[in-house]
DNA sequence: GAGTGGTCTAGACCACGCG
DNA sequence: GCGTGGTCTAGACCACTCA
């Protein structure tokens, strides 16, 4: 690669931006506009350093953040290459409830259909890791986009605070929230699984769908610095409705 | 937060470990292990670096990688702060089905039903961006696991290449390697949705299971540089059988 | 042995937050 | 004005790769 003449230029070291950024955005420029190919080599990083009379350690960290946005890879003794975009990764991120209906351009709202106190069944004492019959917070809730109900929640919270519920706190009815106002311990981890399904009556009556409808099923577990279980719960998402997407690949907005 | 007593013995200069890495593993403990709190300082750069006698540069290369690993902030001005886990992201991944059916001990197969040339009707003359009628090539396979099919895939390329279609091609029959072969393009991005559905009776009968199985849908679309779109597919996932997994928050292993 | 990236140093100046 | 993190320098030594 020629980087001797296009380049001085393009490189501003009095700019209020950062050298290491400018660097990083030159090449990731060259990258996904397809000037180096993947698997070719970036110029050596001393030879980088000397061509815009900036220091070894700024052009490192230029690379880093290549590295960082997975368009290059670094080889100890051989060199940085273009990396090769693995599109057979993917990711599906499902974001939260009301900021993905609102970015939809739809009014989300969301219903509390009850909150009491249960005696774990089978089932809870299972998942929460408690004796049979242990007492536990029951919250049951519907979100809806445009009032249509689109998913139905029950959570069940390990407690032991004798706190009295407000309606305040019922503003974000997450389990990781409620483990934090009802429980004993500092929630640090969250376990989900995703399964699809097909809705039983008492969802299919809730949701207003008929049956048979396809659901998606999440199960969440949320557990403190100790690994033990806090909360458990159970949401159904109308799969006819709500999609999961997945981008991944290079883009002009790695920008950050 | 103490750093004095407990700390100078907990590195080692003279180790083949890094430095960084030493310190980053360090505070990684304190945190995971609770004795650094969400919202609590950690001590200022300048100090770390007087207490273990190393550059500041050295310190600030460990402080990245407890940000890259989220489990810290930094403010300008302000400090560095431990973070508190967003449990309320999720992200599941949808990794390559041989290597997730290997890992949970099963045998993964796959089995090409069929490849040839067809005209793209309304639906591919939208999804690939080309005429109706444009010849397409057109595959279509079914994995398993331990004989028993769990995925049905059926891909389509928009191809120029008068390639003959190899047998040992279809070892990797993603969609981004079947458009390496046998477009015009390198493919560079690639979108997926998700969504719950009920088998059709086609689908149902490829992968054996009775009507109204519930299953997800996952369509992929790639592109190439020019945002150009050179391969759609769909692949059905019993629903039943497969699930998505999101682990979220502080974890130990998270080594590398 | 020449070339490469990985680590580390001991300074420097800056912009920001806060009292 | 002081303390903080953000950027940058001009060196250094090392381990690795490859011919």
């Amino acid at each position: 690669m020629e980087l001797q003449r296009i380049s001085k230029e393009k490189v501003d070291k009095n700019s209020v931006i950062p050298i290491y950024y400018q660097i990083f955005k030159l090449f990731e420029e060259y990258i996904i506009k397809g000037k180096l190919k993947p698997g070719e080599a970036l110029p050596p990083e001393h030879e980088i350093a000397e061509t815009f009379e900036i220091s070894r350690m700024t052009v490192r960290r230029a690379i880093s953040e290549l590295i960082n946005a997975g368009l290059v890879y670094s080889q100890k003794g051989k060199g940085t290459f273009v990396a090769k975009p693995n599109l057979n990764q993917v990711i599906f991120e499902l974001g939260d409830f009301h900021e993905e209906i609102t970015k939809k351009g739809m009014t989300p709202s969301s219903k509390l259909l009850g909150v009491r106190i249960v005696k774990a069944d089978k089932i809870l004492s299972n998942k929460l890791e408690v004796p049979l019959g242990t007492n536990c917070l029951y919250f049951s809730l519907v979100l809806s986009a445009d009032n249509e109900p689109l998913v139905y929640e029950k959570k069940y919270i390990k407690y032991s605070k004798q706190k009295p519920i407000l309606e305040t706190e019922l503003k974000d009815p997450s389990l990781s929230n409620l483990a934090v106002l009802h429980g004993d311990h500092f929630p640090t981890t969250s376990k989900r699984v995703l399964h699809a399904s097909i809705v039983t009556e008492e969802e299919a009556s809730i949701l207003e769908v008929e049956l048979n409808t396809p659901v998606f099923v999440v199960e969440q577990t949320i557990y403190d610095f100790d690994k033990k279980p806090v909360g458990w719960g159970r949401s159904i998402y109308r799969g006819d409705r709500y999609k999961l997407t997945s981008y991944i690949g290079w883009f002009a907005n790695t920008s950050k």
